[in-house]
DNA sequence: AATTCAATTGTCAACGCTGTCAATCGACCC
DNA sequence: GGGTCGATTGACAGCGTTGACAATTGAATT
């Protein structure tokens, strides 16, 4: 034998299973990759063997022999809370496959993204990728995964790439829903906090707002649409400006819940009483969502169920079709509307 | 040749590169892997044809041939923002070193968590393992990896293990120093929040508190330390009891920023001006730190930084050698004490 | 009983690389 | 000129699994 790096730790191979069970190493290989055209009876032995030998493939072995090579990789650009919740939910997924998730922080501002996407690819193998915003509109990562043949998912795009599977929610409806909520309680003077350009969100979130005004016959002041940057700091300076506008407006709706804290914060220092002066609304139900008081109204984001879905859609794609089927798999997801302390009842207007 | 499921994706193999430079495979392979012994000349000529040809190596047909993976596992229990973080700084150190990151979730309160590493480590056959706390300080997770011969780096571990590195922050002398921030702003009567039992930083923070607050001759009202269990909800509830006590006292220190978020809250709801009636403390300077109007007081972890030498540490390791040179490795890391508006000068005492 | 055919199982090579060990090279020495 | 020795390089056999294809089995059919 081949000196091993690891003293002792021979393990288990595909051919001690066979012995074990009585049959070919190709017949247990079957069993492994659920194919059909073995007898229940014999898969039931290899099985058993299997779980006698405590047996686990090699995942190299497999990788190399084989056309697949158990591996997804998740793309992002950078991290943050959502990060670990989105891997989260497509990890669990992939285990249900035995796949494993490769994390591969990648630079959206690259020069050299593309061959950076290319390396990885090739150095891997992956079966498939999943690109979290803002990676999911680059066109340089899209094609150089094309050129390569490798599916990849799109999560929250800007746009929707025919031929293209992505995930996202209803951000437009939950945003009209929540602004509903505003209009419901009397507010009729609304700020829009908009979110970092080029963002899916940024756009779909402030349509459903301004559907929700339009249905209600109510006009949307440009001076009250501004953007925050999805950030704290910019969301500060944006909502004292519309604190200071002119005609104050009773709520703000911020596209994010960090720029709805920001708004909360702004508001606090110019001494107006939450909610009842100044109602406020935030998006994606944050942390900091239920860390401050009050605590925002908000809409949940289904974080780790969107990654689980992304790694469906990975692993349900076969792999010997080249491209999507037609219709490209569009799954639906539910966001939550989570009403909390931060708006009120709109106080009474100033004649 | 073998059909290929990806049609037309022949990728270059060392083969080919071996033929552009004039030399065999196995030489190629020797300037790869970086081995002495390759004549200065030979080397650049194999260099320059792997650069024309954009080579790179196939991972699992490593992996299979050699001793080694080129796989490190990060294991974890819950996700959280820290955890992105923490990994991003991890798979950069890797990628100096052609190295791999494997997130993989583990429940820590699970039956077979050893079973569940134990399969892990076959079938990746990973280099080594990064385990986040609380699995940091899981005896069926370190047997399962010592019995493997795998090696593991812990990160903020209750107990140190002999002869197993880990990554920790002196906790103890930030906690310290920011409660001297304390005391010398007149603070006397100081709360402590502890965080969830089992957890290295619950400890080493209340050691450090405590430091303080005896060299300064300053009595600790266990009426005033009690646990809120590192989250935002049950130190709401916390902050209250201490609000509520006898004698309130002057300052919270919480042991981390979602608990001191909590106690702004309860502060302001109970109609106290802050910073000026309370001061408070948090600690990691998570992103509710900054987003919560007074922005808090607290100490800065430098998460990526100790991801990236979690990673370092086991690249350093040398397979050949089983377990650890002594000394085991202990890095060290600094800690940024940020002082923001959440503290003021204590208020004159009642009597 | 011979034939047929689908279902089941096995044989063998190959996946792309590295470990082992042998071969070659070239400088240096007697 | 031949010999010695360290430095380089190459030949070759796997690593553990799967793809292609051949072989075997056994029930159904003639």
């Amino acid at each position: 034998m081949r000196s091993q790096s690891t003293p002792g730790r021979e393990s288990t191979t595909i051919e001690r299973v066979a012995e074990q069970a009585g049959v070919s190493a190709k017949t247990v290989s079957r069993v492994i990759n659920n194919e059909p055209g073995v007898r229940a009876e014999t898969r039931e032995r290899v099985l058993a063997a299997i779980e006698r030998l405590d047996y686990q493939p090699n995942l190299a072995a497999r990788g190399l022999a084989g056309a697949r090579s158990f591996l997804i990789g998740l793309f992002y650009d950078k991290p943050g809370d959502y990060l670990s919740e989105f891997q989260t939910g497509a990890v669990q997924r992939c285990r249900e496959s035995n796949l494993h998730l490769m994390v591969e922080p990648l630079e959206a501002a690259s020069p050299d993204l593309s061959g950076a996407v290319s390396r990885l690819i090739r150095q891997l193998r992956l079966e498939g990728v999943i690109l979290l915003p803002p990676l999911s509109d680059l066109p340089a990562v899209h094609s150089a995964l094309e050129h390569a043949g490798i599916p990849a998912v799109d999560i929250a795009p800007m746009r929707r790439r025919r031929d293209a599977p992505s995930v996202d929610t209803d951000d437009r409806a939950a945003a009209r829903q929540l602004t509903l909520e505003l209009i419901g309680r009397g507010h009729r003077r609304i700020a829009f906090m908009l979110g970092r350009a080029g963002h899916r969100a940024t756009e779909q979130r402030y349509l459903g707002f301004s559907d929700a005004m339009q249905a209600h016959g109510l006009t949307v002041d440009p001076q009250l649409v501004q953007s925050g940057n999805f950030e704290f700091a910019e969301g500060l300076e944006c909502a004292r400006r519309f604190l200071n506008a002119a005609e104050r407006p009773s709520a703000i709706f911020a596209s994010n819940d960090d720029m709805a804290a920001a708004a909360v914060c702004a508001a606090r220092q110019m001494g107006l009483a939450l909610p009842e002066q100044l109602s406020i609304t935030g998006f994606d139900d944050a942390p900091v969502a239920t860390m401050i008081w009050p605590q925002l109204t908000t809409v949940r984001q289904p974080v780790r169920a969107i990654g689980r879905i992304a790694a469906e859609l990975i692993i349900q794609h076969k792999p010997h079709q080249r491209g999507w089927p037609q219709p490209v798999p569009r799954p639906h997801l539910d966001l939550e509307l989570i009403v909390r302390g931060s708006i009120a009842p709109a106080p009474p207007r100033k004649t």
